[in-house]
Parts: structure tokens; sequence; C-alpha cells
DNA sequence: AAGCCGGGGTT
DNA sequence: AACCCAGGCTT
């Protein structure tokens, strides 16, 4: 067990670089620029804990009005709680990650449960809760609990890069893990929250990706990077790799006013969301595509249909999938008693399904059709 | 360590 | 078209 070493004691401050009027400076900057979000109303760590799920991988202005429903619908932990799951994936639709509000709301039956409603403020124990990775917990800690927790964002990431001038790749979980320990040790007593808070803003307003404001930064006198004119070469980042390509081929069975619709695995990709029946194949001609479809139809829902006519393409891509969907029209001919996992609903129906962006799609074509 | 998991804004 | 966003989970 001796082999690991600690490696803590490397993750040292330049001595060059000046923590105390660096705090400061940040704070001033902060204090006066800030933007005005719903989540900065007050401190209740419910609201922040909701607001730093959906700000994983997404835009401020993005979130914003979601976070003004989701509150509304569910202002509380409990609230949360005693919601249908359904409910709770409906108020998240176009948002992403889905896998993010399920996580969510298994966690506020947990708080409420084992926690009395109350969010943990003890690390070991907010990080037990599903979604809460080491940023989240970081960031419900010092924001809602003022505790001089690290919150290391990509923001953080970036800003960090370019104030020490580090070149270690930010995609590697062991920069993180760096620089969270070099946070640990700039964290001003007592401001915790608006510390972290501030670092994230000045990675949003100021020291942002590709061109950083540095001569409106509020700690440019501070910044390796700027002092060697690098800034701009920082942070140093591997390429992902990118999305494979995927064909589908999707039917819209008509039966009389409604339409075949079905409910993703409880897994996976989009789980849970409700779709257009589709299969996944390379088949190159219409007839086989059309074939292989209809096929797909009878064993998977046992509905036969015929193809009517194309309807309509729609290409969608996600991280590491690219869509490229062909959409039939189709009539509904014969069938017998559908799995539970699949309807026939109205378009007004569909409205109240969770449905991906790229089914949605599909929904405004019919719509407009009709 | 690498892959999976959405959708959209910026440059 | 490439990159990135107040990341976390699974393998």
């Amino acid at each position: 067990m001796a082999g690991k070493q600690k490696k803590a004691l490397t993750y040292t401050l330049p001595e060059e670089f000046h923590v105390f009027g660096f705090s400061r400076d940040l704070l001033a900057w902060y204090d006066g620029q800030k933007r005005d979000l719903p989540w900065r109303i007050n401190r209740d760590p419910y609201r922040i804990w909701v607001s730093e799920i959906m700000l994983q991988q997404t835009r401020v202005e993005t979130v914003k009005p979601y976070y003004q429903n989701f509150m509304e619908k569910f202002p509380t932990v409990e609230a949360l709680a005693d919601a249908p799951e359904e409910e709770v994936l409906k108020a998240w639709e176009g948002l992403g990650y889905y896998s993010r509000a399920r996580n969510l709301q298994s966690a506020a039956r947990e708080v409420k449960t084992r926690y009395g409603g109350v969010v943990p403020d003890k690390p070991d124990e907010i990080a037990t809760l599903k979604g809460i990775g080491p940023y989240t917990a970081g960031a419900i800690l010092s924001i809602a609990y003022e505790k001089p927790e690290p919150a290391v964002d990509g923001n953080v990431m970036r800003v960090f890069s370019r104030l020490l001038l580090m070149t270690d790749d930010i995609a590697k979980p062991a920069t993180r893990i760096k620089v969270e320990h070099l946070v640990r040790q700039v964290i001003p007593e007592g401001r915790a929250g608006d510390f972290n808070q501030a670092l994230m803003e000045l990675g949003a307003l100021v020291c942002v990706p590709r061109t950083p404001q540095c001569l409106t930064c509020p700690v440019f006198d501070y910044c390796l990077a700027r002092r060697e004119g690098v800034q701009e070469e920082l942070p140093v980042k591997g390429k992902a790799k990118p999305p494979r390509p995927v064909n589908l081929q999707v039917a819209v069975v008509r039966r009389g006013d409604r339409v075949l619709m079905n409910r993703r695995p409880e897994q996976g990709l989009l789980a849970g969301m409700w779709q257009f029946p589709m299969v996944e194949t390379d088949a190159d001609t219409p007839s086989v595509k059309q074939q292989t479809l209809l096929d797909g139809l009878s064993s998977r829902f046992g509905q036969d249909a015929e193809v009517l006519e194309p309807l309509m393409e729609v290409q969608h891509t996600f991280s590491h999938l690219h869509w490229n969907m062909e959409v039939w029209l189709c009539d509904w001919i014969d069938g017998g008693e559908l799995p539970s996992d699949a309807r026939f609903v109205t378009l007004e129906e569909i409205s109240s399904l969770a449905l991906p962006v790229a089914h949605q799609k599909i929904v405004e074509k019919l719509k407009s059709d009709r």
C-alpha cells in the first residue's frame, strides 16, 4: 500500500501569486458586476441545488425559463419528492441530459426520508446524493452553507489555467483534482460562496474561452498567462471524438385522428421519453427501408401498417451520436393489444408527453400539415 | 481513463 | 464547422 504518494503537497501556488490581493480584487469586482440571477435571490439550499443541476453543461440564459417554471411547479424538496416522475420529466423537456431530472427527484426523495427534508450540509452526506458530484457538492456547500469547499467547473478550470499558466489537459480528471487543491488554498474566510461564484462569473463574462477580455479583467495584474501573452493558447484541452452516425427509419402511424407513440426504456439515451416508433437500419434502398420499418412495427408492437409516403427528413446531433432520421407517413391496417409502453394518442395529448427535440420537430410538421 | 448522456449558443 | 457550456455516472 506504500505505492501511492500524497500528491496534495505538490499542488502549491506560485511564489509570485498574491493570494490576498487576488481574492480581494476579484470579490470587489463580483460585488459590483454580478448578474441578477433568479437563484441568487436567497440562499435556500433547495433553490441553489436545483439551479446547480440545471446549470450542469447548460448556459445560464437557457436555464432561466426552465428554472422559473420548475420552481413554480416544485417549490420545495417535498413537492419534488411527491411529484409524478412524468411531470418532472416534462418540466425538463428540451433541457437535455434527462438523467439529471431523474436523479434530482430520486435525491429529493432521499433528502425527504433520510434527512427530514433538509439538504445535508456535510460533504460526505451530500456527495452520496444522486446527481451530485464534486462540483455540485462544492457549489451547494459553499453557496448555501458558506462551507470553504471548492466548486471547480469548466469556468474555474479555464480561469486557473490562465491565471497560473497551467498547461495540464483540463479534459483529464487529475487536472480538476489539482485545481480543487489550488482553489482550496485561495478561498477567503467567510466568503466561500461568493468567491466560487466570482470565479465562475469571471469565466463567463471576462475570461471567456476564445478571446478573453483581459483589458477589463479585475485580476489582470495577477494573471501569469497574460504576463506572457499566451492567454489565448490556454487552457489546453484534448479533442473530443466526432459523433457516430446512426441511420433511423421513423414511422408516423395514423389511425383516425391518433398516431402511434412509444416510450423509450428506463435506462440509456433519452430514458423514459416518448417518441415515434423507429428502427435503425443501414439499408440504402427505399423499399428495404420501408420493409424494415413495417417489420419492426409488427414485431415490436403487433401492429400492421402500410407506408403512404415519405414525410420528412430530420437530422439531430448529440454529443456522441448523429441521427439521420427518415420519417414515413403510414396508415394503420390492423393490430392487437399494444404493449404497455405504446399508445395511440392525439396531437393534443402529445403535448403532455415528454419528447426529445428530434421528435418534436416531427410533431411541428404534423401540426403544420393539418 | 474513456465512453455515455442533450441541446443550443458563439465564433 | 468547431468549440463549449456553473458535469455526473458507468464501465
